[in-house]
DNA sequence: ATGTTAATTGAACGTGTGGTCAAGTAATGG
DNA sequence: CCATTACTTGACCACACGTTCAATTAACAT
């Protein structure tokens, strides 16, 4: 019948994400969202929607691969407490040592940068957020930390603000240490 | 001999400081500061710089009142440590129910959003940021939690995050209470 | 082949941006 | 009362922004 569409929805998503994710979203401007995606405004209008509704995409991307995964290893009863909390921290300290790292987390940079303007990306944001507190409460829930939830939660992206700030390894080493020790 | 300015330039720090905080870097436009501070384009240019300079003078602003004002707090011997931490993330509770509030840290925004941008802010913002950190470290260092800075430090940032991201104070309190207990 | 349908292209639009500057204004010293 | 000096004003600039759309292209059904 008709032309068929020339790209991956899948990989334009992840495109959509990442530069997003890097540049936050005002700092993203329509050249970089079509040298990221290799296709151009015509096409991004026509299948995914204006710049607002692109966001959402990079927002849901994210949070179906890095959220959702972190959710499920959380909830992962093969993996004791604390290696399920190291490993949560752990990334904090890869993410302190690599470029796409020192991006941050999409969900607490759009947090800070977009959720007092503009209300999908606060419900949106929110409710992530939320699911992955309900996953650390899961997992600590036997624990001497069972009455600690939000602490590990806001010391989780907590330690996100300060791999933005540009704090070394070190600091996001000693952080994970406090963290676990809240366990025994 | 010449004119002399028409402004206090305390008040135009505190104006150009308010603007950014609420509305973030690319956020604020001039027409925002013009309306903020009172003065236009001009004025602002050959007083005080481009925009990037206004945007320090808001974080030096923020800085000295709120962020200086936090550490002299931690290390008033004359409190409690609980009494100090109690105080620090009573703050976070006060700011989910204001207006003013919901801006978040400046701090912790500016990091966010500029950090990885603008190397200056990046300076800045991590220099006043491990102030806190040491007078988190002061406060705490007689008690239980003296090996917990990091963890204090970050969950402090972090309960800012979630203050961004709308959550109630419900949330803030039961996070107060649970950095408190690391006291004891 | 050809007509139909949808995806693609990139030029064009209006608006808003950060930044500049020449003209106007108000204090002071002589 | 004027000359000097600095501050103030707002029009102006070039450009980048997000968005739209008419023209073009390509795949399929007939």
């Amino acid at each position: 019948m008709a032309r068929p569409r020339q790209f991956d929805e899948a990989e334009v998503k992840v495109a959509l994400r990442n530069v997003f994710w890097q540049h936050g979203y005002d700092g993203t401007s329509y050249a970089d969202i079509i040298a990221a995606t290799g296709l151009n405004k015509g096409s991004l209008y026509a299948s995914f929607g204006d710049k607002r509704a692109l966001y959402q995409h990079a927002i849901a991307s994210y949070d179906r691969e890095f959220i959702s995964g972190a959710v499920k290893m959380m909830r992962n009863e093969n993996l004791s407490p604390e290696d399920r909390l190291k490993t949560l921290f752990k990334s904090l300290i890869s993410a302190a040592q690599t470029p796409q790292g020192r991006w941050g987390c999409l969900l607490c940079n759009a947090a800070v940068e977009q959720s007092s303007v503009n209300e999908d990306v606060e419900t949106s944001v929110s409710e992530a957020l939320s699911r992955l507190r309900s996953a650390i409460k899961f997992c600590v829930k036997d624990t001497r930390a069972a009455e600690r939830v939000e602490l590990i939660w806001t010391a989780y992206f907590g330690g996100h603000v300060m791999v933005k700030a540009g704090y070394s390894k070190a600091v996001l080493r000693a952080h994970q240490k406090q963290v676990l020790s809240l366990l025994t």
